[in-house]
DNA sequence: TTAACGATTCGCT
DNA sequence: GCGAATCGTTAAA
């Protein structure tokens, strides 16, 4: 990892959101390597806040968050559901930015092998645990640093020139109880982009220019 | 040791 | 649009 890199995700997880969209995930495997335009993404802000895994302080499975920026946390949804996390802020603290839907650019063959029920390519990596998937991502590389080799994979970011137009917020998905639904809009994604998940409709969903 | 609950997805209506 | 599937993680007993 590049201290460019590091930089970049030692902010605070609101800031880092919305620059991470039209970044470029690349991950290398023994099957071959996946690359991942991301669109969609959501930030977490640690103890702070109530909607995130680290709000209960430290556990054996969110530590990564409190370790430094620049790393991945995986975590597993519904028990089969895997996640990824990018770490931000400094070491100690806790918040992330959780990847939720991208365009697949590259190695689209393979990401297709991975999920055989998706119909449209452009559905390949929405939603989480959809994106975590086609990227062959698992539990075991939760803690690992950004192209950090572990497990016969190595996760990368390629991070864009300049900010994205037309980057839209919105409540976070999802989430519920105090600090979940629709208390902040913390989720970005690019407009009109049709890899953008759509988690039981828009409805009801403000979405607002950011 | 046990019970409850998801930072979800997919299929069916 | 709705509801079930599904199992690891967490917190309580």
């Amino acid at each position: 990892m590049h201290t460019l890199e590091v930089d970049f995700f030692n902010r605070s997880a609101l800031d880092v959101a919305p620059d991470l969209l039209g970044a470029v995930l690349l991950c290398e495997g023994a099957a071959g390597a996946v690359a991942v335009r991301l669109t969609e993404v959501e930030a977490y802000l640690g103890e702070a806040d109530p909607a995130s895994h680290a709000y209960r302080g430290l556990t054996s499975r969110n530590w990564p968050m409190f370790g430094p920026p620049g790393h991945l946390y995986v975590y597993l949804s519904h028990g089969v559901h895997r996640c990824l996390n990018l770490v931000c802020g400094p070491d100690g603290t806790a918040s992330g930015v959780l990847l939720r839907s991208g365009r697949v650019i590259d190695g689209v063959e393979l990401a297709r092998s991975r999920r055989p029920t998706a119909k449209a390519d452009s559905g390949l990596a929405s939603g989480p645990g959809n994106l975590g998937r086609v990227i062959g991502i698992g539990i075991e590389h939760s803690g690992a640093a950004l192209a950090e080799h572990r497990a016969g994979l190595s996760v990368s970011i390629i991070l864009p020139r300049e900010r994205q137009a037309s980057i839209m917020s919105g409540p976070r998905v999802g989430v519920s109880g105090e600090g979940g639904t629709s208390a902040y809009p913390w989720r970005f994604w690019v407009r009109d982009e049709p890899t953008v998940s759509r988690y039981r409709a828009d409805a009801g969903r403000k979405a607002v220019a950011s």
